[in-house]
DNA sequence: CATGGGATTGACT
DNA sequence: GTCAATCCCATGC
């Protein structure tokens, strides 16, 4: 997608990105769960201000932004809204489309469930690493192409964001609804 | 420079 | 349900 799709409101971004499709040397997924970020609300790492590790979040949309969670994980984000806005959608899940035989080898051939069913799990099984911060999204390596035709309607379901510890009341996490490849269920 | 906290996952009780 | 692994970086002295 070119940089006026993430030059918007991010929750606008997060919703039409699910259905999306994201690719890494030729490997690919469609994206079936997201979550937005802003630096208005304390559980966005933009919400310290401009630092080395949120330089990306401020910058032009259209960036990856990528960072080490646990220590063990990186997490792929897709920086949105102007530059300057610290704004960003996390990735959290993938239907596998490509490159299946591949990303079950990198992950210790899970099955295809579970196979890109959290923002870890994705990033592992596409090889997308901490390198891939600040990289260009409609440039590459790292790729998130249009919704295909089968995706151009998909329902988007809205609830609350996981694992975080702030502002948990936002409803900010869109998914695919009644997609099998959740990193957790919506919950009523 | 020392410390502490995660936007997680997988293994185990 | 509990818990450890492990590293980047923000914060504070």
């Amino acid at each position: 997608m070119r940089p006026a799709f993430y030059e918007r409101p991010v929750l606008e971004v997060a919703s039409d990105l699910v259905g999306c499709v994201l690719t890494h040397q030729g490997c690919a997924g469609v994206i079936v769960e997201t979550e937005a970020y802003h630096d208005s609300e304390p559980a966005c790492h933009a919400f310290a201000g401009l630092t080395p590790r949120t330089r990306t979040l401020f910058g032009p949309a259209g960036l990856a932004y990528v960072y080490r969670s646990y220590g063990i994980h990186a997490l792929l984000n897709a920086v949105s809204e102007p530059e300057g806005v610290g704004a960003a959608v996390l990735i959290r899940a993938l239907a596998p489309v490509a490159g299946i035989d591949q990303m079950q080898a990198r992950r210790r051939l899970a099955r295809i469930e579970t196979l890109c069913s959290g923002p870890g799990k994705l990033t592992q099984a596409l090889a997308i690493e901490l390198t891939h911060n600040g990289a260009d999204l409609a440039l590459g390596p790292v790729v998130i192409s249009a919704r295909p035709r089968a995706w151009r309607s998909v329902q988007v379901a809205v609830s609350r964001r996981i694992g975080i510890t702030k502002a948990t009341e936002l409803p900010w996490r869109f998914s695919a609804r009644d997609s099998r490849f959740l990193s957790r269920p919506v919950r009523a």
